[in-house]
DNA sequence: TTTTGGCACTCGATTAGCAAGAGTGCTAAA
DNA sequence: TTTAGCACTCTTGCTAATCGAGTGCCAAAA
């Protein structure tokens, strides 16, 4: 890994200033171009040493012999990581923001939902957000309804107005009965609580009703464990996707293809969305950084948000490499924690 | 309108040959290939008298001088009425499609989905079913959860094994127990029934309930009122978008981005596939006959799928409007039949 | 030692020109 | 009514030529 401390500021100073260039305005950038622009008052000519310099350490190349310079996944790296200015958003636009993020919604649904189209809305790319992680809500009611064979229908809600439902396969076929007199007791027992709370809770019932006489008691927190066992995060919110169709490094259509694919198979970026949960603040993935193929054109910014300070979920931002990090990063940012915020209130 | 009756056989014929191979392999006719195309001993001069008279007629034109013919969209629109010959579906292929889609399928929602994937897959185009008219499905069981103010969560199975749910504002705070006896109330009163039957209940209901002294009972009614008021389809399940973008045709950018605009924001899909809901069997748009313009390189074949003899939804694929016509009718329309019958079966 | 001007060189992009090929429309003959 | 023939049009693919941006390197200047 290339430090900041390997080069000087001179050369630091000139590959922000080509990538800042060519984030701009997306032609390789040339030495004479770069001697106008940086402030050096140096000659094409050092420009170009210095160049070669930056090129030989792989943080610039050029797609050939009579073009500028472009930076590579490394150059990136390094700019974003200790070069960039980031740009503050203003409290106005902030407001702004929160407004609409609480506007209309009636259901922790909408507010992720929002909060996708604002991001891809206000960056003109795609917006992704992850469904939060169920354990850390809480759960408010709790009923069984019988279904055909040895099954039942498991609906619950929980906060945020969310209504969840599974169905689970029992040992033996409960009456309509039972089921109501488990579901009062565990309504009884459990609600109120976070969803991995119950799951301690469960365990813990479960080694003490062995001893228990009350048979119904233990066929409601048998129940209870097939509803509340951990399952993977499977779904999130994408918007904006089409922003991405405007952009010419990514209109090839054999990659728009893949691009796509994976936007509809999901797989890939819940994974690469799953990595970013425990960053603290805002996580990037440049170009091939992510391991999948389908995002090699791709920059990924992220940032996870939470509620009551724990972290439920990952929110960011998918446009081409080449895009506007210092107004991207502090944005995604921001919108995780107006998540939150939104989110609590409800 | 052009009829089958205002050409001579040989016309058409012609025309048919034309539309055929142009779909098989994607370039403008020409007189020589027709010629040879076709069994008629004709040669490409007399065709092209024919041609000519074709293109009078707006059936077919030339992209350029001296590039061969292509079907216009009354070309198609013929062609599909009245020339094609449909290939029957074997009836091993059919149980194989049978077998998929009830196979691992816990609950309607899937088979939709699975429906969807089946016409893309197959196909090689875009798949889409729409949700079905939550009217044909019957209730099975309906509960009240009180919300903060004045609001109630009313969560409601239906048939299939599906769970909806619904947040309603109510004139006054219900106690939850007041809400547990509405809900059995209803649950005795409604359950078993199709929704569009308990509209009709409801109704005669709240006539005689103004005699009625029992409260209770008024307020159930009431918020069954709120609960089960019809509201416009809103979804769909698409599959297979991306098998668009392997169609040179479609394969203009811009072009490209309102058509997934178009997916996304449902709207235009949701009204044109409405279209197709009374239509006794397959309809075909065909290009601009869409009225949208995102689909106007597109075509669509649709098939309304019911259930007891009660068309509740539909499905088609979407495609270029170069597609295997005679491949894709049946296609759709043995998946509509096969959708309702899987839904039947649940 | 660093910077710079100069210069030859490379390579992509654009343009023009040319030949080949496919297909047409029209006409006159079969 | 059909067909052969022919002139004409337009696309496609290829080649060559030119232009210009940008580089790398060297030797002189600072």
């Amino acid at each position: 890994m290339i430090k900041p401390t390997d080069l000087n500021d001179r050369s630091l100073y000139l590959l922000k200033s080509l990538v800042e260039r060519y984030i701009h305005d997306g032609q390789p950038v040339g030495s004479r171009a770069l001697s106008k622009d940086a402030q050096l008052n140096l000659s094409p000519a050092s420009i170009r040493n210095v160049m070669a310099d930056l090129e030989d350490m792989g943080l610039i190349h050029s797609p050939h012999t009579s073009a500028g310079r472009v930076p590579t996944v490394s150059g990136y790296r390094l700019f974003v990581d200790s070069l960039l200015t980031v740009q503050p958003i203003m409290s106005s636009e902030l407001q702004q923001l929160q407004k609409s993020l609480l506007q209309d919604q009636d259901n922790s649904a909408a507010v992720l939902a929002k909060a996708s189209r604002l991001l891809s809305d206000v960056t003109k790319m795609a917006g992704v957000v992850t469904l939060p992680r169920r354990e850390s809500i809480s759960l408010q009611h709790i009923e069984f309804l019988p279904m055909a064979n040895n099954r039942v229908l498991v609906i619950f809600v929980t906060d945020g107005e969310e209504v969840h439902n599974k169905i689970i396969h029992t040992e033996k076929i409960f009456s309509p009965s039972e089921l109501q007199q488990a579901a009062n007791f565990l309504n009884a027992r459990y609600s109120g609580q976070s969803l991995s709370r119950i799951r301690d809770f469960i365990v813990k019932d479960m080694e003490s009703d062995k001893d228990q006489v009350n048979q119904g008691m233990i066929d409601a927190v048998n129940m209870a464990q097939l509803t509340f066992t951990e399952q993977p995060r499977e779904d999130y919110v994408l918007s904006g996707q089409t922003n991405l169709m405007e952009f010419s490094e990514l209109s090839d259509m054999e990659r728009l293809k893949q691009l796509f694919d994976a936007f509809s198979q999901k797989r890939s970026v819940i994974h690469l969305l799953d990595q970013c949960m425990q960053a603290d603040g805002v996580q990037i993935f440049i170009g091939e950084e992510s391991g999948y193929s389908a995002f090699d054109r791709c920059s990924l910014v992220t940032a996870p948000y939470s509620v009551n300070n724990e972290v439920i979920g990952v929110l960011g931002v998918i446009g081409p490499t080449r895009m506007a990090y210092e107004k991207v990063i502090p944005f995604v940012d921001v919108t995780a924690k107006l998540l939150g915020a939104a989110l609590n209130s409800k």
